[in-house]
DNA sequence: TATAAATAGGATAAAATTATCCGAAATAAA
DNA sequence: TTTATTTCGGATAATTTTATCCTATTTATA
């Protein structure tokens, strides 16, 4: 459903945001271990959505990534996807017809519709501080 | 959301589908110009359907792919789909956790699971038969 | 101010996916 | 039986995605 840069971009942002709740700054090393991902890729990811404003970067010592505490529950996975997949998800055709809408239609269009209008809701409706208070409480996980 | 490889799949399935009604063989160079594929990739993908017994293939000279007509409207594309990508569109964890199941979810577990068993729902009733009839009466398109 | 620790970012490598090419085998028709 | 046509399948190439490495830059603290 997504890439692998998007899972562990949303895997990350969920780790950052339960730290941040404590004001804790982390590292992609604390990051990647917690989370089960590869240090480099995971650190280029996190770059990306520091230049998406979705996360901020503390540089130098003592340094790492945290999420404004006031905003962890405004931003919202589509977000997070959109920074690292952009828009295909909701916008390519199932099939993959390079132009497929209501007018020019591919077989499979409505019947797609209404799986990724669903998909479109769950992403914009689900932030992240309920995401990061379900691994907090210890009912989600984010590894293994 | 689908492989190219697996939306190639769908498209030459759908277009041999709409040939198969008439009895009429296509080769992988008709198929791939309808619909808009590369051939020889494309004709890969073919061979894989034929070994899962999707469709057939007529070997020699004026052979070609083709469905049994009685079979086109049993076929549904989670087969399709499940020849080409595997099931890991069912089983996989959304957040691409390794273990990720109602004891040990990912955070978005539950949200995911409703949209994947719709998308799931809608492939183990979707059949070659309505998406080919589509297709022939000019409602809906296969390229471009 | 010097040092150590941390992010930024460019260069490169590895792996997976997508795509092409070509000869072998099969088969219908002349 | 010969020929032309077509699928089969192995080898290879191109592209995209994933992953790693190394240096420059930043910055808190000693």
């Amino acid at each position: 459903m997504f890439s692998k840069a998007c899972e562990y971009g949303i895997r990350a942002s969920i780790f950052i945001a339960k730290n941040s709740f404590e004001g804790k700054l982390v590292s992609p090393k604390e990051i990647s271990e917690e989370i089960n991902s590869p240090k480099a890729f995971t650190a280029k990811i996190l770059q990306a959505l520091v230049r998406h404003d979705l996360i901020k970067s503390v540089k130098g010592a003592y340094g790492g990534f945290i999420i404004d505490k006031d905003t962890i529950a405004s931003i919202k996975l589509t977000q997070i996807v959109e920074a690292i997949d952009g828009d295909k998800i909701y916008s390519g055709c199932g099939l993959g017809l390079e132009k497929c809408d209501e007018n020019h239609p591919c077989p499979m269009h409505d019947k797609f519709k209404v799986i990724r209008d669903e998909l479109k809701h769950m992403l914009e409706t689900t932030n992240l501080e309920e995401l990061a208070l379900g691994i907090k409480s210890g009912a989600s996980f984010l590894k293994i």
